[in-house]
DNA sequence: ATGAAAGCGCTAACAC
DNA sequence: GTGTTAGCGCTTTCAT
């Protein structure tokens, strides 16, 4: 059994309350009796429960992180990054991967408010958006606006897509498609896929839309969904894909039909992950502030917790990496 | 405030020993009461705070993961593994990527300790192993043999390495190379390299080595070594990678040096994460079996909670996957 | 400068 | 069947 505050107290002949002062630096303690407190703290290898604190301060410094998948690697680096930035703010996190599982993500919106944690970073949300305003607790989405009040951080969908879509047609693409993931969530991510018709029909462009399933990532729907692509329309000449993930794939049902990237297929990808540049030939691709959006999210999620103003809508710019297939 | 569970006693007048009674199932209680009880929690929004259960049931169904990070792909796959299996025993999982630092990494022990975690999932240990020993909590590591009584799981890294090198040079490789990670960390994917020195050895084949740096990530330093190692050794005709990542810059630099893959070098990778499929050519490579490492790991972490023996070596074989870059 | 006592929200003897 | 009480480990008035 661990060592409590009752067996520091006991062997230093105090009373807990003694030792809570010390452990607090609260209120005047002689030297020599902080001293043997921590003497004794040391000998008995103490460490304060911080569950018991958490119980009576009712602050847990834990916070839940909530996202489709940690193996997708968009949401990898965002974790990554939240975790990173969490830490130096001094708290935990809980990573919760809904697997789009609605009863999944509603059990631990369930847990994570029981467990009070402090708030809540959602980078997934199937369950109804009345779920989450009840829930009572800090609220920050990444790419989906659920409320008026509960404030949402995203790369700006639109401009994103409008620049890929320009590249595409100012490198000389003639007939361009858009692979994207789902479209039938309500997702500001969608605003990617507006840009592009809205950029194509502009400049009269010819163009396709192809959705993948819903699942985000899942290898063998994208292989299936690109080669019908260019089975139907051998003549396309540019591609602009909704994700690095999406556009990996893409590349490689070039090579299965051997179209060489760029000369024959242009290609644009979205998220600017770190494989992005490891692919042959290096991507070109919408580099979304992943680090910049992490630490947003949780300093939108602290103030709140602070009882703070925030700002609902926060987007993020992107960069346009131009690399080597376009 | 959220409703406690005085207030569901008060509410129904009742004493809160009546309620907590329906709450965890026990002893007789009138239906009617129930009834009421339960109207009550229905109209408080009420639930049951865990940290005052945990602080009582010093039980907190929660587990710590420390990894170097999950931006890393086979960590983050690994990790999806071991929420997903987590939450199928009811445990919640804390993350805590260490970034090879030992100051977080104690720090986090430390932070989890306290916080009561029933245990802790070790991908990642920088910090001495004495350290480890004397947190006294249920304790499993991956790829590290720490301690006498601390079970490991790991992949047959010897053999991983040996099916990966005899590939090369049953196909014809007659100078081959490994590009591994550092090799200055006791880890058990070291073996990889035992095997890949050993099997070329005896089978008289010239070879070399060489180690990127520590922080197994770092895509500038991977390519700087690759095309260091095809400006000293151009004559190279076959390369093991300690790492589906590592292999996927040296496919980016054999395009770079005008080499063909397999024609001209022959690849193999290690790890087996998604991407390894994605890539052009798709890699072929040693794969771990990820979830079956996840939920041992976490088997042996609940056994140990619950006392139970556990074996200390727990090595899972690999299965060569034979694609095209060799 | 230190102790005594109440209480955070919940559970579990032990009464009756 | 239900209430009373003590206590999990800690913090914080309020005394002295």
């Amino acid at each position: 059994m661990a060592a409590t505050i009752k067996d520091i107290a006991n062997k230093v002949g105090v009373n807990v309350s003694t030792v809570s002062r010390v452990l607090n630096n609260r209120g005047y303690i002689s030297d020599t009796l902080r001293e043997n407190i921590y003497k004794a703290m040391k000998e008995l290898n103490y460490q304060p429960n911080e569950v018991a604190r958490t119980l009576f301060r009712k602050k847990s410094n834990m916070i839940g992180l909530i996202i489709p998948t940690v193996a997708h690697p968009f949401f990898a680096e965002l974790c990554s990054h939240i975790e990173d930035y969490a830490y130096q703010h001094q708290y935990k996190m809980v990573l919760c991967n809904s697997q789009h599982d609605k009863e999944k993500e509603r059990m631990y919106l369930n847990y994570l408010k029981a467990n009070q944690v402090e708030g809540i970073i959602l980078g997934s949300h199937t369950v109804d958006v009345e779920e989450f305003s009840k829930i009572g607790l800090p609220l920050v989405t990444f790419d989906r606006a659920i409320g008026d009040n509960i404030p949402y951080v995203s790369s700006d969908n639109y401009e994103g897509g409008r620049m890929a879509t320009e590249l595409l047609i100012s490198s000389g693409c003639k007939r361009i498609a858009m692979i994207t993931g789902s479209l039938d969530l309500p997702m500001l991510s969608n605003d990617r896929h507006t840009a592009f018709t809205e950029v194509a029909s502009r400049h009269g462009v010819w163009h396709t839309v192809v959705e993948t399933d819903i699942f985000g990532f899942n290898p063998e729907n994208y292989e299936g969904v690109i080669s019908k692509l260019f089975e139907s329309h051998p003549e396309i000449d540019g591609i602009f894909a909704s994700s690095d993930v999406i556009a990996a794939y893409i590349l490689k049902t070039c090579s299965k039909y051997n179209k060489s990237v760029p000369e024959d297929v242009k290609l644009v990808g979205y998220d600017g992950i770190a494989f992005s540049e490891a692919l042959v030939p290096p991507l070109t691709t919408v580099k979304q502030p992943i680090r910049q959006m992490a630490e947003l999210a949780l300093d939108l999620l602290i103030k709140q917790v602070n009882q703070e103003p925030v700002n609902v809508t926060n987007i993020l710019a992107n960069e346009l990496a131009i690399r080597q297939t376009t």
